[in-house]
DNA sequence: CTCCTTTATAGATATTTGTCTACGCTTTTT
DNA sequence: AAAAAGCGTAGACAAATATCTATAAAGGAG
């Protein structure tokens, strides 16, 4: 259970973990298994846990007044599940975590992963790079949001994300273009003609 | 002239510097002077320097097929700046950065700024830090891009980022933004009624 | 001081995107 | 098997925003 998140660190950080220092990751982080639709996080709580999901599909989402759901991030496989903000500031989230499909996550602490940071140089390195790729991805999709229309951020989206269309519906990857369901659908229609 | 710096380093991490480690920080960190206007770094260049505003304005923006200009990021004192994509990456810039004011700046190489990290742990605590709460905006301003209308971004813009409006005319916050310069003015229109 | 650029606003119009309702199809639940 | 929920598409209409042109005031350069 706990070998891809090994995996992942070693391959993300060198020289590889020590025995001891694996022992330590291991003892950190619980294996979990959460329906589909089951809260990870929920809006108004503080976030307490950092998820590495082994296997499955989550969402992160914000609900405006109206109701209406704005997906901010998507994750599949060895990514890293947490509200960040409400995690570091230790205020209530605003947003929601929960599964898509159902998933096997590992769950630490925030204050036990803190701890491996601080205790591990080499985890210490993995989640410097971790931020920075998270950083460089917002980024990027910040600026696409600004620059792009509609069209273009969904084509951009089919050659940077294919795996997420093949695991998530049309109306929640429309949520995450900032579109509705009916504008990614007409999108798509012309795109075909092309 | 490098006092700022130094204040800014020694707020975002403790303990303070010892004397040593300040010594190696200026020397790393050279006073540079930017006219307005002037570019730091250019669409197509790898960026190789990482800069510290003490005093001035700068901006950071992409420009599309049609040569409108997106401003990704805006700059005032006591702030870094440096595209991280194509630092990290190596990779030509997407960004232009360039002086909206006359600006004074302390400028390292990104590879001594590396270094700095890795022999200062106080360093690598305060880019830590840096780095979370560049990612936290990122996603508070890709949330609220998602989310809200025009009009009530600029709210929270204005809320957020009082200082921005007094130093950088309406375009480029329009930009900022993601609308035109005719919406938000338009939007100011609206508010003032209310 | 004068000229030129920058900045903000306005109005007319076009385009993009959202909203709402409906329908058919598939998947899930009972 | 039947019922319910989820999903994608469609069309009519509404709302938000962009585009374009014009104007006038303010600021900077020579």
């Amino acid at each position: 259970m706990h070998e891809n998140l090994l995996l992942y660190i070693n391959k993300n950080a060198s020289p590889p973990l020590t025995s001891d220092e694996e022992a330590l990751v291991v003892a950190a982080f619980l294996p979990k298994k959460y329906r589909k639709k089951q809260y990870f996080l929920q809006e108004g709580d503080v976030c307490k846990y950092v998820g590495f999901i082994v296997k499955g599909a989550m969402r992160q989402y914000s609900v405006d007044d109206k109701g209406t759901e704005h997906v901010v991030n998507l994750f599949l496989e060895n990514w890293w599940i947490s509200d960040r903000e409400s995690a570091a500031t230790l205020t209530p989230s605003k947003y929601n975590i929960d599964a898509w499909e159902d998933t096997e996550l590992l769950v630490a602490k925030v204050a036990d992963m803190v701890n491996l940071i601080e205790k591990i140089p080499l985890f210490g390195q993995m989640t410097r790079l971790m931020d920075q790729r998270s950083f460089i991805a917002s980024q990027r999709r910040l600026n696409s949001t600004l620059s792009n229309t509609a069209e273009k951020r969904y084509e951009e989206f089919v050659e940077n994300h294919p795996k997420f269309i093949q695991r998530f519906p049309q109306h929640i990857i429309a949520s995450y273009l900032g579109i509705t369901k009916d504008t990614l659908s007409r999108v798509r229609k012309q795109a075909i003609k092309k």
